[in-house]
DNA sequence: CTGAAAGCGCTTACAG
DNA sequence: CTGAAAGCGCTTACAG
């Protein structure tokens, strides 16, 4: 049904390696066939498949994108910069689903062995060094974001040096008592900013509350959503104590934290992680991670790999820019914004 | 170098049909001489190529994704939509950009063409009938998503009714002087939206001001954007009789006008398109498209179609729901909130 | 410049 | 239940 290299090689009366070369523009072929086959081809129809090519070649010019299902604005953004960059290139992209189970090995594993692309990127996996070293033994191309491990290139951002500097900045402001709004405990992204908070906080020689380190109920999406932030700040603002100012672990839960400061009629200045695309527009202060970038650099990374330009893993760690807003002014004008 | 189904049929003992039987539950094959393939199998890390099985089977369990390179927040909501359905199956997915050109209608041609999927969707390309008729000749499952073709399932918002019903919310609340926020003129989504808007004006038998429909000068991303939203608020507040409340095109727009509304130190009511994440905690009323129930049922679709289970093209018209917060206030309550 | 043939790594009737 | 063989639609040395 569907027309093959077979029928136009029928037809054009050349043999199929003929009509291959012509499609390949590899090899020499007569100006005059390569019209006669390229006619008959457009006639038909006929383009080569790809998956025949792919098997052929060995060589399926894919690149795999293993993501996490809990896909947040960071994935996005990460994405939109592979995407752009990827059109320069010859390469397709291919995106597998994976689930954030104790079997996250088991998936990548089965993901890399099914082989579809020829190389791999992993976007906000993460997994210990002994499972990374045993996907390393595949031998295949693999570009980690949004994590680390010397066998793989790498991009990611200092989310400690973020936490810090973020913090940092608050208590400069002259607030003593800074609480944090993170999500779920465990994640890495979390226990990184936890810990620069706490390194800033104690380089202040401030001693750290527990109760001042909260998080909300909902976690979906490892608790990285608006209702999240909203929870935990409702949290703060109930607490004996509440403080005086806030870092938050991501630019989503931040928007939450402020609406629920709005429905309790209150503000305090608060300073977020990512700078979402809307975060300008809602005037909130945050540590921006360039995950546009990072999504093109990774592409970038990996065709270098692919075409054997890069030999030996590299990393990237950005740290991210402190970006200040409207959400925590100046302490001079902190009278005039808290009205 | 990598290891292949004859390698374990070797070491196994068996043929290679057998081992492929085994991977396959195909076939009955002894218990003994399975637990023989697979303890191999095992041993070796084996597992099949996903392209050579597709080959062979003439099936790829791949459904490829057509994009428009201006990703924005509605493909994104849909992919996660789609992303959350398709785990449930046995398929991929596969994402092909396309640059919104001239030849657009070759480039999903093209894609087509590759073979590399089972079925294709689109999100948001348009193309007229007589290009879809082209594409309809390969005979392939395609749903078509944000767009209406009658050869193929389709999925889509009615923009006209969305528009008309915002449009008519903001007349009967009692305003005259309603202006419009649209984004390239020539865009699809745009085009009807400016449509309802001026059905619903002319069924209040109010005279539509063209200088009332305005843009931003940002046109990225066929001008969805922030700073074209913004761009457009001051152009209708510089006009000479800036209009009484606003109905916007889109979400994203939205927040840019409402932000210069704000630096003009001005509110007027205004009501979006979309239903973004973060729009309920921006507090702004809109028309609510179900991207993510749009992304799964496009999945479905597709599944159908591809297991033979819908046989006939099927189309799913959503009339957006209004949407109302405080961004569009009661009548009576405008004069507290324009503070 | 062009063709015959082997090969990419599987699946699947067809026999037995 | 299991194997030999053809086939999926291409590419690519190897000859000529």
């Amino acid at each position: 049904m569907s027309i093959t290299i077979y029928d136009i090689a029928k037809q054009a009366e050349v043999s199929i390696a003929t009509v291959s070369r012509v499609f390949n523009d590899s090899g020499h072929v007569t100006a005059a066939t390569r019209k006669r086959v390229l006619d008959v081809a457009n006639q038909l129809g006929y383009h080569p498949r790809a998956l025949a090519q792919s098997l052929a070649r060995k060589k399926s010019k894919i690149i795999t994108v293993i993501v996490p299902v809990i896909s947040n604005y960071f994935f996005m953004e990460v994405l939109a910069g592979m995407q752009d960059k990827i059109a320069e290139y010859d390469y397709d992209l291919q995106i597998f689903n994976v689930k954030v189970a104790e079997d996250l090995l088991d998936q990548a594993d089965h993901i890399i062995k099914r082989g579809w692309g020829e190389g791999y990127m992993a976007i906000s996996v993460h997994l210990d060094d002994s499972s990374w070293e045993k996907l390393e033994k595949y031998d295949v191309p693999v570009v980690l974001l949004d994590e680390y491990y010397p066998g793989f290139s790498t991009i990611s951002v200092d989310s400690i040096e973020g936490a810090y500097i973020a913090t940092s900045h608050l208590l400069q402001q002259g607030y003593r008592s800074v609480g944090m709004i993170c999500a779920k405990p465990d994640s890495k992204p979390v226990i990184d900013r936890v810990l620069g908070y706490r390194h800033a906080m104690q380089d202040s020689g401030i001693m750290v509350d527990p109760e001042m380190i909260v998080t909300g109920e909902d976690m979906e999406r490892d608790g990285f959503t608006e209702s999240n932030g909203y929870q935990a700040m409702t949290n703060l603002i109930r607490s004996d104590t509440p403080p005086e100012a806030c870092f938050c672990a991501s630019d989503i839960q931040a928007l939450g934290a402020i609406k629920a400061m709005k429905d309790n009629n209150m503000r305090i200045p608060i300073i977020g992680f990512d700078d979402l695309e809307f975060s300008e527009y809602v005037g909130l202060s945050t540590m921006r991670q360039p995950m546009y970038d990072m999504g093109s650099l990774a592409i970038e990374k990996m065709v270098r790999q692919l075409e054997k330009t890069d030999t030996e893993p590299t990393h990237t760690i950005f740290t991210p820019d402190l970006v200040l807003r409207a959400s925590s002014p100046d302490f001079a004008g902190i009278s005039e914004e808290s009205g």
